[in-house]
RNA sequence: UGCCCGAUAGUAUAAUGGCAGUACAACUGAUUUUGGUUCAGUUUGUCGAGGUUCGAAUCCUCGUCGGGCAACCA
């Protein structure tokens, strides 16, 4: 109950008040929403957001939401795309009401440049591309009407009849809207409505060697399909006129377009051309290389659905440009994780304690997960030899260290209490081994258990560890707006996001990990098992570290 | 030097002319068999100058700053 009340309280963003507007002057019954990728690239963290929003507003206003394909330009785009961006939808919790391609509408597309030919509202143009860019002026001189520009109506439709017939090589001709070569918005100076393009189509083949342009493909796929709320990102505010001339002067369903600030991540880049550079200069491993914005990357990662859609939910949607810290994702992931991980126990770097007045073995139990009320169990099998974390113990323990040191005691989770009786050192003074002494009675339940200890720490038992190789990720760039230092971008990325471990110990359970579960390593972070794994070896992947106020005294 | 969009703590985001609030981050402290979690608390803000008004983050004017627009890309 307080949950919903929550959920009234909570206030609109700009997009859902326009919305509710809309929807309480009965201007529709439902709305519909599109989310319109290019298929020419992965989806990133950024995509997420728009996902989040056009799906999110049809399920929060009982409307729908189609997924359109924006594939007007066969030299780019391809299926490979396509599956990954169903793929991501999906993954990310989200179902279209149907799958769309602007490439379903060539025809009809072609027939409403043919009524604005008609209408004296489009011409063919038989300037070359250095000549338009020319004539459409600066943003602060006026642009000069093409030569072109008043041919007949009836030429221009015999032209472009023969530009579609493939009589005209590629860049010889295109058809304009005929709009205002003065215009103060560059975009309504006379934009090109088709180019010629003798390319393959990733879906219509060689049916076409004419493809039209975002601008006339766009809105009127929008109108096609009665979309109520066109959401873009802001870069198209000045194309908004257009889609409104287009749409007005073909009579068509009356979509509105509304645009919104693009996401962008502190430490990372996100534009596509980016990201394909990342990708074919091998600077990672793939779109799925698990450092990457890419939603293949974080769901590499250990990422879960949730965790992005409540990083969606709390970054807002605006208008204002924004810089979102990657801290905010990291909690989002952690809140999530923190409730489903189950815990498990893994050395990365292990320092051998014997238990010197320990013999035999045995099985202790250790909740999966202490934040389940009903939380499982497992049982850890305890021996003298143990690994325990090199960085746990400190022969010269500095004031703050509650950790393990020669004389003091610690506690091994879900163990016992031991005490560091003595350091072994090899012949370079490197410590190689602890000897301690355990406290008996000190298991859980017994009769020592309530001694107080300044710390608990994780262990494995030596004889029945298993080992994994770790993958410990950090951020892929140095520079907080990598795209902004001076110079290449690629200059900037972090030599060390990426450190690999091996052979790490861990308790035997972790044997059975299968790729849909999550682990909290305790003490050391979320992970994973990444897809590298096979059947001699397994791989992990750290999602995210668990919050480190240690560290942070370290460095103070 | 044209047109358009924007400006609230470090970062985001509310307050729709009436007490500047929330989250993340940071910092205390408590709890804790994870230096995790949880809980309690602290620090930090309306870009500037005028105007309208009993009252302005909100409306108006002028600045300043940031961003977008001149692809046969989307």
């Amino acid at each position: 109950m307080t949950e919903i009340k929550k959920e009234e309280e909570k206030s609109l963003n700009f997009i859902e008040e326009i919305v509710e507007e809309d929807l309480r002057a009965g201007r529709y019954k439902n709305i519909l929403t599109r989310f319109p990728p290019e298929p020419n690239g992965y989806l990133h963290i950024g995509h997420a957001k728009s996902i989040c929003l056009n799906f999110g507003l049809a399920l929060k206003y009982g409307g729908k939401t189609n997924l359109r394909f924006d594939d007007t330009n066969p030299v780019t785009e391809d299926t490979e795309y396509v599956e990954s961006i169903k793929e991501d939808i999906r993954w990310l919790g989200f179902e279209w009401a149907q799958e769309l391609y602007a490439s379903d509408y060539f025809d009809k597309l072609y027939q409403f440049a043919v009524a604005l030919i008609k209408k004296g509202l489009a011409y063919v143009d038989d300037s070359s591309s250095e000549e338009i860019a020319a004539g459409k002026g600066t943003p602060t001189e006026p642009g000069r009407d093409s030569p072109y520009r008043s041919r007949s109506v009836d030429e221009n439709l015999e032209l472009f009849e023969a530009m579609r017939a493939g009589k005209y090589k590629d860049g010889e001709k295109v058809l304009r809207a005929k709009v205002d070569m003065a215009s103060p918005n560059m975009q309504l100076r006379d934009p090109i409505m088709y180019r010629i393009k003798k390319a393959h189509h990733h879906r219509t083949g060689d049916a076409w060697c004419i493809y039209p342009m975002y601008d006339f493909a766009h809105g009127q796929s929008d109108s096609i399909e009665n979309i109520t709320h066109s959401i873009c990102t802001l870069e198209f505010v000045s194309h908004r006129p257009l889609y409104d001339w287009f749409i007005e002067k073909l009579e068509l369903f009356p979509s509105r377009q509304y645009e919104f600030a693009r996401l962008n991540l502190n430490y990372t880049v996100m534009s596509k051309r980016k990201l394909l550079q990342l990708v074919n200069e091998k600077l990672v491993t793939g779109w799925d290389d698990p450092r990457m914005p890419t939603l293949s990357g974080l769901r590499r990662r250990g990422y879960t659905p949730e965790s992005i859609r409540l990083f969606a939910d709390k970054i807002g949607v605006q208008k204002r440009d924004n810089m979102i810290d990657v801290s905010l994702l990291e909690y989002c992931i952690r809140e999530h994780l923190n409730r489903i991980a189950a815990r498990r126990m893994v050395v990365f770097d292990p320092l051998k304690v014997i238990i010197t007045n320990y013999t035999g073995e045995e099985r202790v139990k250790s909740e999966d997960n202490p934040e389940d009320p009903g939380t499982t169990h497992r049982e850890l099998p305890f021996s003298p030899e143990l690994y325990i974390e090199r960085e746990d113990f400190m022969e010269i323990p500095p004031k703050k260290f509650f950790r393990l040191s020669p004389g003091k005691m610690v506690r091994l989770k879900s163990a016992y209490i031991i005490q560091c009786d003595e350091v072994v050192k090899d012949a370079d003074g490197r410590v190689t081994a602890l000897k301690c002494s355990y406290i008996p009675g000190s298991k859980t339940g017994g009769e020592n258990a309530n001694m107080k200890v300044q710390a608990t720490i994780h262990w494995v038992s030596i004889a029945h560890a298993i080992t994994a190789e770790l993958r410990l990720y950090d951020r892929l760039f140095k520079a907080e707006d990598p795209s902004r230092e001076e110079g290449d971008f690629k200059d900037n990325i972090n030599p060390d996001s990426l450190q690999v471990i091996g052979a790490a110990y861990a308790e035997p359970s972790l044997k059975k990990a299968t790729f849909n579960e999550r682990f909290q390593f305790m003490r050391k972070g979320y992970f994973c098992l990444d897809k590298d794994t096979s059947e001699d070896k397994m791989v992990f992947n750290r999602t995210v570290t668990l919050k480190d106020t240690w560290a942070k005294v370290q460095k103070a």
